[in-house]
RNA sequence: GCCGCCUUAGCUCAGUGGUAGAGCAGUUGUUUCGUAAACAACAGGUCCAGGGUUCGAGUCCCUGAGGCGGCUCCA
């Protein structure tokens, strides 16, 4: 229940997000007025969702009897969905493109129609289009129930090519700008798992070819820093077929995952966490009580043993409770600040796993914060800070979303209201920007989620902040004694600042292109000797560095020093020092940084404080 | 889970149904070198797994696994 780090963050991820409102609520999503509007809002909108119209057309040019589904604009571009006779392959994408472009130098206007919502109804089954006809019916349907009359059938032609829609369009084909079409994908019929699965074909068009360029350029660049190329370039993991969805750390993944692991520890000894740690192998009745049992017992690794019934716990929160409850807790023990790094399993879908984004297993860095209510405005400006100080390690600036009371919220609504009076208030003192977005709270918790963008300008949803009012104080039945004497509910904070390690440390990577700040690079400096003479001198720094617990690598194997910097480049290693005769006899090193920029005549001496002055500042 | 595509040496990738290939990495030798690749030789394979078609399968077909792009899901 408490976090919804991991899963949120699926969302964020993907070159062109298809979904790019995820805020839709389920019964909205698919529903007519989204199937007619193509989200033709603006111009360059108006452009791409002609480009679907005149894809459709030249789909329909190749395969007759092709059906049509939706075809809006998106971020980036268009898609369409069709049902057709066959697979789709790469080979029909360049067709596809080749009748476009005829389309396109022919200039065809595109022209509005509107029909008796009859006559429209009568065309589309006529020309055997059932998923249109099944749109209109809905509309239908939908006036009906409200009441309102049956709006006239709206039609878009273009050349011999007609299609039922809401438009706006341009003005004709002609109108429209380079653009390629990137992929087909399989996609249910609105959205849904029991109806057909049609192709999508997904397309990208922009109104120069410069646009376009920099588009494609910018998606090989998110190739380029893609975390499961960089992972294994780096050699900081790896997955294998005997465990889909779990990372292997290699040493110098575990030597990054150690460090962030240290600094947040720091962090939580000295805002008054205490690190607890709980079984992974929990039984069934836990999670009956939670009610995640009834819910999520689908996606949990189930087990049995001696005829009783256990999971691998899919998260922390429920066992916190046994430690609170351990003893009878005082109004003056509160705040109590419970944390864990808890390992988590998952049982994802198999064709929903990806990379470190989306696992079957990950480690997060849990707390949860038993506290009373008067406590909760300066505990929350607390954690804000939290946020920003960690995330500052990164030269990353936290966006915080603050989600309030959903519809089908437990609990009292006096208490949320609150909560929410209180949050609001740590917000507004905290004095940083936050988005509001109103219902957005889970089922028992307002919260606050934190996003951070990265270098490309992609948004990931990493912390989450959960004032649970509910779940945990009242199903596992906490309480403190208050100064009265009284048994009373404490609120339960939930919250992780990296969220899910694996996802963090895939978004740095990204973020960075793997070129690791300092403080934090599996690697921060290889000494480099020049020839064999200058081993000796080479290891002994290397020593020095090590002494101090800096990560430190000495190159002398046999190559060439040019070899040694190369790979060390490609390694992305902050600083390579070179050893040559000149540095042994003056006990200097040269230094190279991963920019190229060079300083020579650097003593071993300044070098270390420097580099440990520079680990313990956790400098971006 | 569903649709499509992919899987060949440690890595990146070639490979017409007819003897399994390259570059890098590795090993060995030579070289001892001043800021992004010294030279040479050697070694390296269950062509993802299992069935099938064929005189003959890395190549064609079927089933499965894993990965990728999406859809759905995501406490």
């Amino acid at each position: 229940m408490a976090n919804e780090v991991q899963s949120e963050a699926a969302k964020a991820v993907g070159p062109a997000s298809a979904e790019p409102e995820e805020f839709f609520d389920t019964v909205e999503r698919g529903s007519v007025e989204e199937l007619l509007d193509a989200g033709a809002h603006s111009d360059i909108d108006a452009m791409r969702h002609s480009a679907a119209h005149v894809m459709a057309e030249s789909v329909q040019g190749i395969f007759p009897d092709a059906q049509l589904g939706i075809g809006p604009s998106i971020e980036d571009g268009f898609y369409y969905d069709f049902l057709l006779p066959r697979p789709l392959t790469p080979d029909d994408l360049a067709a596809i493109e080749d009748g476009m472009r005829t389309s396109i130098a022919a200039d065809h206007a595109f022209v509005r129609k509107e029909f008796p919502f009859a006559e429209g109804r009568a065309y589309f089954e006529s020309v055997n289009q059932p998923f249109k006809v099944e749109i209109l019916d809905d509309l239908a349907a939908r006036a009906k129930e409200t009441g309102e009359p049956l709006p006239p059938t709206s039609t878009y032609s273009h050349g011999a090519f007609t299609d039922l829609c809401k438009g706006p369009h341009v003005a004709s084909t002609g109108k429209i700008g380079p653009f390629k079409l990137m992929t087909v994908a399989g996609a249910y019929w609105r959205g849904s798992e029991k109806r057909p699965m049609l192709q999508r074909i997904y397309g990208t068009v922009w109104s120069t070819q410069a646009e376009l360029d920099a588009y494609l350029l910018r998606r090989e660049e998110a190739k380029r820093r893609d975390h499961r190329r960089l992972g294994v370039q780096l050699d900081l993991f790896s997955f294998h077929d005997v465990s889909p969805g779990s990372a292997f750390w290699h040493p110098k993944g575990q030597r990054l995952w150690r460090t962030l692991e240290t600094a947040i520890r720091e962090v939580q000894d000295r805002r008054g966490y205490q690190e607890v740690s709980t079984p992974m192998l929990v039984h069934k009745k836990l999670w009956e009580q939670s009610g995640h049992w009834a819910n999520y017992k689908d996606s949990m690794f189930v087990l049995e043993s001696e005829g009783q019934t256990f999971s691998l716990k899919p998260m922390n929160c429920p066992e916190s409770t046994f430690i609170y409850k351990s003893k009878l807790r005082s109004y003056r023990d509160l705040p109590l600040r419970l944390s864990e790094f808890g390992r988590l399993h998952r049982n994802e879908r198999s064709g929903t796993l990806s990379g470190l984004t989306r696992v079957r297993h990950f480690v997060q860095d849990d707390a949860h914060i038993y506290l009373r209510p008067d406590q909760l405005q300066e505990e929350i400006r607390a954690l804000l800070g939290e946020v920003y100080e960690v995330y500052g390690w990164f030269g990353l600036e936290p966006r915080f979303t603050f989600g309030t009371r959903p519809d089908k919220a437990l609990g009292d609504p006096a208490l949320w209201e609150t909560a929410e009076a209180q949050i609001t208030a740590a917000l507004e003192s905290f004095g940083k920007p936050y988005r509001l977005k109103p219902k957005d709270g889970a089922f028992y918790a307002p919260k606050i989620d934190i996003q951070i963008e990265d270098a490309l300008g992609r948004e990931w949803q990493t912390a989450t902040i959960q004032v649970d009012l509910v779940m945990l104080p009242e199903r596992f039945d906490c309480t403190y004694i208050d100064e009265n004497g009284q048994a009373v509910r404490p609120m339960t904070i939930h919250r992780a600042i990296y969220g899910s390690l694996e996802r963090f440390i895939g978004v740095l990577v990204e973020h960075f292109a793997g070129a690791f700040p300092v403080w934090c690079a599996p690697v921060q400096a290889v000494v480099i000797p020049i020839a064999d003479r200058h081993g000796g001198p080479a290891r002994e720094l290397g020593a020095l560095l090590s002494a101090r617990k800096l990560r430190v690598e000495v190159d002398d194997s046999d190559s060439r020093m040019q070899n040694k910097i190369r790979l060390a480049q490609e390694q992305k290693v902050p600083y390579m020092l070179v050893m040559g005769d000149r540095e042994v006899e003056a006990r200097t090193v040269s230094i190279r940084n991963r920019a190229g920029e060079q300083e020579n005549g650097v003593t071993w001496d300044a070098f270390i404080d420097r580099l440990a002055e520079e680990t313990g500042a956790r400098k971006p």
